[in-house]
DNA sequence: CAAAACTAATCAATCGATTGATTGATTTTT
DNA sequence: AAAAATCAATCAATCGATTGATTAGTTTTG
């Protein structure tokens, strides 16, 4: 006997739908049909159509944290660890396209105060540790002294360019990030250009 | 004696709100409260919404291209067109921020095709400029081999980053990027850092 | 053990509020 | 006075949310 399990059928389709359609886009109704769930399942489970945001950002978000911290800890050289930042960081998001189209509309639209500085904590929690990791590497001579917060812009940039623009855009390109195969192909390149281009621009010159 | 010209307070507000609550997130009513006119102005100047939205987005796009072609035809190193590209482009964005933010949601979104398109078509005219400097600088050995739909990807990625990303993410960093003078400093912090980070990543190692 | 009581899950129907849009009358400009 | 611009009032449609009723599964009771 199947179970319906129409919860987690509404955080799927929700998340689904606020990734494509945005959340003010995304109506109950839609959310509802997509699931195969009545409406008041909705209300029932969640209370609100904020609450199932709320609900799918937090589920997200707690998987995402932490990670980074551990790799601080390791005992390599700085430019090992931001090579595994990087993998893991670039990995984790282009895993999680949704989440992270969802995460990014939410600091730029600004509209849920509260989900708003969850969102910028975590965020930041990640930001320091890759900062840390930049800082001692240019404290003990192993890279050039740069601008990190833009050097972190860029890292971080570059990511979510490649996550969220349409690959359409880069004409001729035939990877498409949505095909999972295509994903797996491009988050290698991704790591190999962003480990390339950190280690050539934090390297010393002789 | 002030004009009140509604039709361009319908733009500059709607432009406010697309960009601060996104499209589905601001109502006509807003939009004509901001502006200081009747709901009705919006249908009798745009035919609707969208026609607001629209005319919002061929403005700004048809201020944005060009420019980037005009520099492809000088006669200087490609490493000097690149840097000029990367000044130019950084200008635009980080004074059009409100429109940046409404193309991004645009094209991530995807919802109105013709938008789309027109979007896609004059992001991909300005990316080919960039790829064709990069591959023109491979070609003939000023620049070392690297993955260019990547490094544009970091270009632009980077760029959106600060242009988008809440200014209150970089913890400790006071500035602003709503405010005029901070966004002025940033914008040449941010052209300053591009031009480092790809010309240290382009130069050949002797 | 079986009847009764309770609970979680689901449904159709409907609520008041808000949406984008339009109307016809009125004012301003030319 | 003709045209352009503006307004208050209103439209049908859709929004998020709630309601009361129903089902199925579990617990408690006698």
């Amino acid at each position: 006997m199947e179970k319906p399990d129409k919860r987690n059928s509404i955080l799927t389709a929700a998340e689904e739908l606020f990734s494509d359609l945005g959340y003010e886009g995304t109506s109950t109704r839609q959310i509802a049909k997509e699931a195969g769930a009545n409406m008041s399942m909705i209300s029932y489970y969640f209370g609100s159509k904020e609450g199932v945001f709320l609900e799918i950002m937090n589920r997200r978000m707690e998987n995402f944290k932490a990670e980074l911290t551990i790799i601080d800890e390791y005992q390599i050289p700085p430019m090992e660890k931001l090579f595994k930042v990087i993998e893991g960081y670039t990995t984790k998001i282009l895993s999680n396209i949704s989440f992270h189209k969802m995460m990014h509309r939410e600091l730029s639209l600004a509209q849920r105060p509260e989900m708003y500085c969850k969102l910028k904590e975590a965020m930041s929690g990640n930001l320091n540790v890759i900062e840390k990791i930049i800082h001692q590497g240019i404290a003990e001579g192993s890279f050039r002294p740069v601008d990190i917060r833009m050097l972190i812009a860029s890292i971080m940039g570059t990511i979510t360019n490649v996550a969220t623009m349409p690959s359409k855009i880069t004409e001729g390109s035939i990877l498409d990030i949505t095909i999972p195969k295509d994903r797996e192909i491009l988050t290698q390149r991704l790591i190999i250009h962003l480990t390339d281009l950190v280690n050539t621009y934090l390297t010393p010159k002789k």
